[in-house]
RNA sequence: GGCGACGUGGCCGAGUGGCUAAGGCAACGGCCUGCAAAGCCGUGAACGCGGGUUCGAUUCCCGCCGUCGCCU
């Protein structure tokens, strides 16, 4: 049985991990759920930011730690694992807190979308084709095949143009069946809370965050992920692109640092549209605590949930 | 003090005696159904200052200021 949940959504730094730690502290039977891509992997600790011990052992956390770095890892697999979790919290009678920060992935579960299933012969077929007759060639194909997909993406985004292709040779369905994709906010039985700050302020808490990363040892963990190797979306996560650049000798480690604050502070910008688009998120402008001035929304929405 | 080089948008960095002065980064705005901490699209903004040569100067000459290097 599906467990009656809130999400906490907004940018990283934002503070909503202790908002919704200070949830479960008060309240009985909340389980907290991560709702991160990169957090779901083991031994990539420091850098994503990942509960300490202290606080997993206290309260239950979801959906961290789910795979090695050298797995490959996508929606689906986190939609499917995620559908696994939040029935047995809500078989333990229990109620959880979603944690959200990779939007894609948030909107996956509490929306549910339907996601239409891998075709990887195809795609690398159509990879090369793009590389060889060029895109445009793609999708003009793509705009006779299916030209609602066609045109709700722009011609020069290749990933977007061959997976929608990749989708219609694959299932035989036209990529633009599979529901009305992310500009549709149907009601959703997930409560939605949205943590921010002003900008100027939401850009030192990241550079602040990421120095302390490094002072927590970020760079170690990243050569210790190096000896096991690291799975093309990790070797992607903010913090670890930039070291590992560092270590193989393409930049300072000051340069690294710097790139990686930078790096973070776009993301946390494409966070805050990618949330801000969703209206049935409430937001709270923080001006000094989160978890003051988040937590009793958060806490009043549990109750409804 | 002398000699030399340089001074282009927030930063880096091309370039030309005369079309609307490249490009990259950052910033800002927007997008996203299997790499999503990824990827894609769009936008604004500049020739150090003062003279001179010229039909016309960012480009050539002089001076000033500034920066860097070398020399005494």
């Amino acid at each position: 049985m599906t467990a009656p949940a809130v999400a906490v959504v907004g940018p990283t730094a934002s503070g909503k991990s202790s908002v919704a730690m200070a949830i479960a502290a008060t309240e009985a039977g909340v389980e907290l759920v991560s709702i991160d891509s990169m957090q779901v992997y083991r031994g990539m600790d420091i850098g994503t930011a990942k509960p300490s011990a202290d606080d997993r052992a206290a309260v239950a956390h979801h959906l961290i730690d789910l795979i090695d770095p050298t797995d490959e890892f996508a929606v689906a697999e986190f939609q499917r694992a995620y559908r696994a979790v939040i029935a047995d919290i809500g078989d333990r009678g229990a109620r959880a807190v979603l944690v959200g920060g990779t939007g894609l992935y948030h909107r996956a579960v509490i929306d549910d979308l339907e996601l239409p299933g891998e075709w990887p012969a195809i795609r690398t077929r159509l990879m090369t084709e793009a590389h060889d007759s060029g895109l445009r060639a793609l999708h003009a194909r793509l705009t006779e095949v299916d030209p609602v997909a066609a045109a709700k993406m722009e011609p020069t985004n290749e990933r977007r143009v061959v997976r929608a292709l990749e989708v219609c040779e694959g299932s035989g369905r036209r990529f633009s069946s599979y529901g009305p994709g992310l500009e549709a906010y149907p009601p959703s039985r997930v409560a939605q809370i949205g943590v921010r700050w002003d900008r100027t302020v939401q850009a030192a808490r990241i550079e602040q965050r990421v120095h302390d990363m490094i002072a927590s040892g970020l760079l170690d963990e990243v050569r210790r992920l190096l000896d096991v190797g690291l799975s093309r979306t990790a070797a992607q996560a903010l913090g670890y692109r930039e070291l590992i650049a560092h270590l193989d000798g393409e930049c300072s480690f000051d340069e690294a640092v710097e790139r990686t604050v930078t790096r973070t502070r776009q993301f946390a910008v494409r966070q805050l549209r990618w949330f801000g688009r969703d209206p049935r998120v409430r937001w709270v402008d923080v001006e000094h605590d989160p978890v003051a001035e988040a937590a009793p929304l958060v806490r009043e929405a549990l109750h409804h949930a």
